[in-house]
DNA sequence: TCTGGGGTCCTAGGACCC
DNA sequence: TCTGGGGTCCTAGGACCC
């Protein structure tokens, strides 16, 4: 028996919500994302409403390009804790139509609900009660794709947007992902479509038909992968439970610096955030990291793994600053620094062993 | 057009060990 | 003396995703 996927992707999330606290918004162009400034801003779009999308702005593109596009649009600022709770409370809807949820980030969720539909067709009628409820109880819309795994599932959520409903019965998945641009399959951004573009390689179901070994030869492990995902074929299984890998915190300044003790600064007050993150969650880090991006963008990363585990402040503080000095006598003013501690693992491992031992 | 911030995964070279 | 091979860890960089 084929499984049955569900991937629900709301709709440009941010600007969503932005627009349900502000009614006055509904129906205008809104940006969220840096302050464009008058179009001397710094930062990007984190997300454009699609009514910001008709005069060409989307997420990532510079806020001051932006704001030459639209002027008049509405620029605000991210509100990530408005944004988490009706992510809470999006999940949670999520959570009462199936026990096997994987989310993916703030707005996605992958729903496995082969227990729960027997075809596509109860599939369909499942996504949207889903998407009826999240707009009753939440006054925004999603899109959603169901296939027979998450691959194409998330594909299909991203077909018919917004407000859509994508459905891909079992055996058709290489039919729906032929026509489709290569930069719709996921794991392919501008290089790879660029290097597949070389190879007049335009569509998944180009690459569909590009022997394996020659894919392997070009992109490596990427290759077997390529090839797979543009047949259609993903096996992976939801991943319920999530632990970070790593914690990053960065800063652009203002204005570019060689102001070493604003740097320094930065990265105490980072230091000390993020153990105080590792603390609250118990846990520690073993390899402690700096980057640093001059003003002409060229980046550089530094780390250190320590002998002994930490979540100490002033150790990382110590080592952050260490790994910076070097960065010190470049000529180049600073445009942005961050810190990165890895290696995590959980300081207390009762649980883990009491659950062993059974 | 001048490029955020928080993440994951992969690659490749070198150190080190057996 | 003119040079193996495998495994693991560390480090730096890069592609990609939201």
């Amino acid at each position: 028996m084929p499984r049955i996927i569900l991937h629900v992707d709301m709709d440009a999330f941010f600007a969503s919500v932005e627009q349900r606290e502000h009614p006055e918004w509904k129906g205008l162009p809104v940006v969220v994302g840096a302050d464009p400034k008058l179009g001397k801003g710094r930062g990007v779009v984190a997300t454009a409403s699609y009514e910001a999308r008709k005069f060409g702005i989307h997420s990532a593109m510079p806020i001051s390009r932006a704001y030459k596009l639209c002027t008049t649009a509405i620029f605000t600022r991210p509100n990530f804790p408005l944004y988490l709770s009706a992510s809470g409370a999006v999940m949670d809807i999520l959570r009462k139509f199936s026990g096997k949820v994987e989310q993916v980030s703030i707005d996605e969720a992958y729903l496995d609900i082969s227990n729960k539909a027997s075809d596509m067709n109860e599939a369909a009628k499942f996504a949207a009660a889903i998407k009826n409820e999240i707009l009753e109880k939440e006054q925004l819309t999603c899109s959603i794709g169901a296939a027979s795994n998450k691959l194409v599932a998330k594909t299909a959520s991203d077909f018919r947007k917004p407000d859509g409903l994508t459905v891909v019965e079992p055996g058709n998945e290489k039919a729906f992902l032929a026509p489709l641009p290569v930069r719709k399959l996921l794991g392919v951004g501008p290089k790879t479509e660029m290097v597949l573009e070389e190879l007049e390689i335009n569509t998944i179901g180009e690459l569909a038909g590009v022997p394996v070994d020659l894919l392997i030869q070009q992109f490596g492990k990427m290759g077997l992968y390529l090839h797979e995902a543009a047949n259609g074929i993903d096996e992976s299984d939801l991943e319920e439970t999530y632990e970070a890998k790593s914690i990053n915190r960065n800063l652009t300044f203002e204005h570019d610096t060689r102001d070493n003790t604003l740097v320094l600064q930065v990265i105490e007050e980072m230091s000390r955030d993020a153990c105080e993150l590792l603390q609250e969650d118990k846990s520690t880090c073993r390899t402690v990291g700096i980057k640093v991006r001059f003003e002409d963008f060229e980046t550089h990363t530094k780390e250190k793994t320590l002998a002994e585990p930490t979540n100490d402040p002033t150790t990382v503080q110590n080592t952050t600053k260490g790994l910076m000095q070097p960065f010190f006598a470049d000529k180049r003013k600073i445009r942005l620094v961050g810190i990165r501690l890895a290696h995590l693992q959980p300081q207390d491992n009762r649980q883990k062993r009491v659950q062993e031992y059974i």
